[in-house]
DNA sequence: ATTCTTACA
DNA sequence: TGTAAGGA
């Protein structure tokens, strides 16, 4: 059960998420209010996204590409399991974030690319690869 | 430089 | 959904 802390782990800001999901900010709000993603918040209310956010963003937008609509999205996931799950305090994103450096960061950004990539998932470009295999 | 919220010709 | 305004 150790992946899920892996994988809940609060890391990326609005900019990267909007380029790792090829979504608007906007889009991804939009999807918050409605809490399809339920993303964590910096002290500075800065969203932090998690691979699991990140993840069920590119589930959002592929399920709006076939034409299903919020409501419909919504009977897709779990509402309830999402309010069990992990709660992280301001305090301890911070430590995690002071211990991992850029390139830890891009390595598990690269592992994690490589592990979904056969399954056809992250829909990433080529422009957006560049910045993170640096 | 980035992101956040609110509001709407 | 886009975009402008005004803060943080």
């Amino acid at each position: 059960m150790s992946d899920d802390i892996r994988r809940s782990m609060p890391l990326f800001p609005m900019g990267i998420v909007q380029s790792l999901t090829d979504l608007t900010p906007r889009q991804i709000r939009y999807y918050e209010q409605h809490e399809l993603v339920t993303p964590a918040r910096s002290r500075g209310n800065q969203r932090l996204f998690s691979f699991n956010d990140v993840d069920r963003l590119l589930e959002i937008k592929s399920l709006i590409e076939k034409g299903v609509n919020l409501a419909g999205i919504k009977q897709v996931f779990d509402l309830q399991k999402d309010k069990e799950q992990p709660a992280y305090k301001p305090e301890e994103i911070e430590e995690v974030h002071r211990q991992l450096s850029e390139k830890e960061l891009r390595k598990m950004l690269r592992n994690e690319i490589m592990h979904e990539a056969g399954k056809g998932k992250f829909g990433l470009r080529q422009g957006e690869l560049s910045r993170f295999f640096h």
